[in-house]
Parts: C-alpha cells; sequence; structure tokens
DNA sequence: ATCCCGAGGG
DNA sequence: CCCTCTGGAT
C-alpha cells in the first residue's frame, strides 16, 4: 500500500465514522480556547474542562486576565500539571495581548507564538480553529498515531510530522483530521495497549500489520 | 511506572 | 539536541 493510498483509506474511513470530530475542551470564545489550550499542556482535556469554569468566570475576558495576580489564579490552576509555569504563561499571555495587540488574540501563527506559553501547536490549533487556516496541530496523540500508522516515516519531532501531514492531507480536511487523529487516539489508538481489535484502520495500518506479522 | 491536545530555556 | 516544569489518572 502507497503512502498515498494509506491516507486515502484513513481519510475515507474517518468521513464515515466520525464526520463531526472536534475538540472534547470546554470554551465560548477565543480567549477561553486560548486559555484552555494552553493549560492543556500534559494534562487530559477532562481535567482542563474541570478547571476553566472558575476562571471564565474570575476572569471573564482577557482584559480582566491581565490583572490578575499569581496569587490569586494560581489556587485555581493547582491540581492540572505544570501550575506555576502556566499561571505565569496565561498573566503574561494576557498582558501581551492587551499592550502588543491591542486587546485581541492574533489571528496568525507567527505572532500567536510571541504569546507566554503559546507554542507551535497551540499556534496551530487557535489558527486552525478559530480562523479556518490549514494548519496541523501536532500533539502527542498525532503523533502517536500518525506514526502507528504510517501517515509519517521517521518523524521524530512534531513538526516534521506536521510537515508530513500536510503534504498528504488536502486543505480542507486538515481541521478535521487533526481532531480525527486526536480522538482515535484517546479513545482506540491509546499510547499502551493500543485497541486494534476495535479500530477499522486495521487494514491501512503499519503497527497492525507487524503485530501480525509477529504472531 | 507511564501517560495526558507542550513550552521555554540551555 | 537536551533538560525541567509538575498533578492526577490508570
Amino acid at each position: 500500500m502507497t503512502k498515498k493510498e494509506r491516507f486515502a483509506f484513513v481519510i475515507s474511513y474517518f468521513e464515515q465514522h466520525a464526520p463531526n470530530a472536534e475538540t472534547e475542551l470546554i470554551y465560548d470564545n477565543p480567549y477561553q480556547l486560548l486559555v484552555a489550550v494552553i493549560l492543556s499542556a500534559q494534562c487530559t482535556d477532562k481535567r482542563v474542562n474541570l478547571t476553566t469554569p472558575a476562571i471564565f468566570e474570575r476572569y471573564p475576558d482577557v482584559e480582566a486576565l491581565s490583572h490578575a495576580t499569581f496569587e490569586e489564579l494560581f489556587p485555581l490552576i493547582r491540581s492540572i500539571s505544570y501550575p506555576n509555569n502556566k499561571t505565569k504563561h496565561l498573566i503574561g499571555m494576557a498582558q501581551m495581548v492587551i499592550d502588543d495587540f491591542n486587546g485581541e488574540i492574533p489571528a496568525t501563527v507567527p505572532e500567536l507564538i510571541k504569546l507566554p506559553g503559546v507554542g507551535r501547536k497551540t499556534a496551530n490549533v487557535i489558527t486552525s480553529v478559530v480562523h479556518q487556516q490549514p494548519n496541523m496541530a501536532v500533539d502527542t496523540h498525532v503523533f502517536r498515531v500518525s506514526a502507528r500508522i504510517g501517515l509519517t516515516t521517521n518523524a521524530k519531532t512534531p513538526l516534521q510530522t506536521e510537515l508530513q501531514l500536510l503534504k498528504y492531507i488536502p486543505k480542507e480536511k486538515v481541521y478535521i483530521a487533526h481532531h480525527w487523529l486526536i480522538l482515535h487516539g484517546r479513545y482506540i489508538c491509546i499510547a499502551r495497549n493500543p485497541k486494534c481489535g476495535e479500530c477499522g484502520l486495521r487494514p491501512a495500518c503499519k503497527y497492525y500489520q507487524q503485530i501480525t506479522k509477529a504472531q
């Protein structure tokens, strides 16, 4: 099976079985999405969703967040990973949005990456979800699932995965493909003991071909 | 013990 | 390239 055929199979499968895949982070606007994605580093969406309501209530917009103090915000973030860094990042992000971007959350990857706590992955999520730009955010799930199936070859960094995926996924399907891969990685192609028995991608999956050949 | 929608710094 | 930050779930 060529790489092109592999992509075609995977896209076709997900279009039939997960046509409406979207993020499980809870948010109402770009500000809330940006906060949620910053908090999501090395943390499950479920746990992020437990912490964000209190944050959004106390800091309803980026202006309010820009005036937050570390001592105020830290307790609201205490229960998720890297609370120290994330508290500083959120306040710094809000202050930079107010000071350097007229209170508007930037709409391009180069600008977003300037914000504290915002790296390439987060910038790709925002520009993709909010601004419909064909950018592929590569998180741990996208990285692992793409490698297992064989959508990527010898990708050692998220950036390599991103570029290889963009080469074969049509622009208009990058957004949905990002969520396909994440949700598949979260519920089927999990890191430990993937549920290959429940996976419809088996005919196109390099990983499955390897483990069955080894029997 | 390993993993979760990573980012920043050296 | 490496390392550190770091809590909760499994």
